[in-house]
DNA sequence: GATGAATGAGCATTCATTCAT
DNA sequence: GATGAATGAATGCTCATTCAT
């Protein structure tokens, strides 16, 4: 009888691999050989799992956005309010950006940098990066409909301002990858986030 | 005697010629020849003015970090009020990345990959992304504290809300980068300025 | 499995292909892709067993410096007397450079300009050319100093007169070097070792 | 007027100021800047006196050997015995190697190479080693035959014991040239010649 | 299936030589 | 005559990919 192997989880535990790695060295200085060692697996093995340097990348790619939205969404009590669940989602894109998946924000850059460059190749809707961040607006902005309509909220360009909490998200990610140990991600993210509550929220 | 060459003249235009290849293809996919050939120049050449691929990356960097910094500084108008210099200078930023210099947005993720993966070395201060995002604070927290001073603003933890409109700020070139056609940047930038601005302001 | 290789076999023919190029166009005209044709691989493979040109001409030195000696070890008789000793130790020497080892006199040259210009690079004795140069006299010096205490030689400074013998040889091998067709580099070696002993022997 | 520049005294200045320069760093690594900057002249200037690289070297080697010979023979006292001339000229040529012009020992080795590895192009004479060879055989052989003549020395085949002789002076610089320090290089050639003169002496 | 030895296209960099000034 | 800015051929080395075992 032929080995038994567990195809998709040998996928995964080179994909997993290969993030570390990524992470680790940036994705421009990972050779295939670290991954392969890293998975602790032959160079060619590799090969039957994945067709290129590139499919393995953009495997990598597709898998955490995949990850980061099922946790943001996992997080999310659906039976708060819309403020709390905008500070739910908000904090939950952080959180798993910075602690969660494999350490990931260093591989962020390199994904954005991906995503932004080849955001013509409609192949694969999954990396392009602009169906990922319509996404995000698409998780905001009912949240923010919510809130209009129950009057706790004034009204607003809701596609406008979810974008803009988005962006506030990406910022400051930006701002904690280039000083991890003085920037406090939480606290600014909190500020911000009220900041912008109050922005919208109706005068009492 | 031997030809007569403005060097600092020549050196600059390498630079510009380097900057639009690296925006065209990208840093990693930029190979020396390409910058050669933009600049109408041999291979060679490139090699006089610039000691190595790293030094031209680096002085590219350097160069767009001082020219945004400048233009910024020129366009806010020092008789204004806090707000109105908050929203020049905010709306100056994104100017000038996306439309002054030479197309240079699509540098700019490389450049963040580069300044993030080299926040260490200490020895290019200019480089050091912690200190070009320590310098934008430094240009807004005066104005925030400017405005709680007259009274304009609640008081807040400059600091923070600083980051937070930097954040705001990249957030946008984000997302703007990813969807140029689609994404109305300066209608974005307005409507998140005045939400945080709202955010801060005393009830009147 | 992969492929199954004498990774050493493999390395020593690297070794004597590099070595016969060498020989045939001098060190500094040799191109890696010369030895990569001269042993019918590919140019990458060169770099699984050396890591450098560099590594690869001196790990050539080395194995021209162990063959020597060995060779010149292994021909002499030791049951026999000083001069007879020495005739042989000497005839070997020049055999050994010009018969043996890939025609290796030809890279003679080469080696020994390497060896004079790292001279204190002190990190690999082997190739050190003064501790070449030490070797010879200490399998030299013994048979001197034999001939002193038996009475055939009359009492003379051993390390200098291994030195000139030796110094003789390297000489010769130049002149041989320089017309081989012409120059009877065996009688030569034969002449002058003769004289030399003469010099030195006691009166009878 | 055009300046009057003395065109053979500043080829000179060239070829002596390369001649510093291979000595200091090796032939292989010498620049034609690094020469020009030597010369304290243009790059261009070079070219100006010497047609190539390659010329440059060759004339470099020529004038070199022309400059041994006339020192050597300057320096023999034609009015002394053919035992004490063979030590002059013995003496003589070390001295000339390693302490009058230039240094050029350090040369040396690299102008031995070219010449071995170049023996066949017949075109320059001068530059041909056997040519060489021959001229020091040319010198020695006369002595050896005075002496045969007076009965001073038993006969023997003049041409190889001056192949010897040479062959011995040549050995003894490559000893020294590889430890300068602490090889004895006057007491070794004193020696050596002592023991070859007792070697062909008619016993008495 | 798994492996890693072999490969060669590809690239940054050097430097002798040219030639406009 | 003198110069040094410009050049591109040449080369050592890397690494994704292939494929024999």
């Amino acid at each position: 009888m032929a080995k038994v192997v567990d195809k998709d989880a040998k996928r995964k535990h080179i994909l997993r691999s290969a993030m570390r790695v990524f992470a680790e060295k940036g994705v421009a200085n990972t050779k295939m050989t670290d991954i392969a060692q890293a998975a602790g697996i032959g160079k060619g093995t590799i090969y039957e799992y994945f067709s290129s340097r590139e499919e393995l990348f953009e495997s990598a790619f597709e898998y955490l956005l995949r990850k980061i939205k099922a946790m943001m969404v996992s997080q999310i009590d659906e039976s708060l309010g819309p403020e709390d669940r905008l500070r739910q989602g908000f904090l939950a894109y952080l959180d798993v950006a910075t602690m969660q998946i494999e350490d990931f924000v260093e591989i962020l850059l390199d994904f954005w940098a991906y995503g932004i460059r080849n955001k013509n190749n409609g192949e694969n809707l999954a990396l392009d990066i602009r169906t990922r961040y319509q996404e995000l607006r698409d998780l905001t902005i009912p949240l923010l409909e919510e809130g209009i309509q129950t009057g706790l909220f004034k009204p607003h360009d809701t596609y406008l301002v979810a974008s803009a909490i988005i962006a506030a998200g990406d910022g400051l990610l930006l701002q904690w990858m280039a000083d991890r140990n003085n920037f406090n991600l939480k606290k600014a993210a909190q500020t911000i986030l009220e900041v912008i509550l109050r922005g919208i929220r109706n005068a009492t």
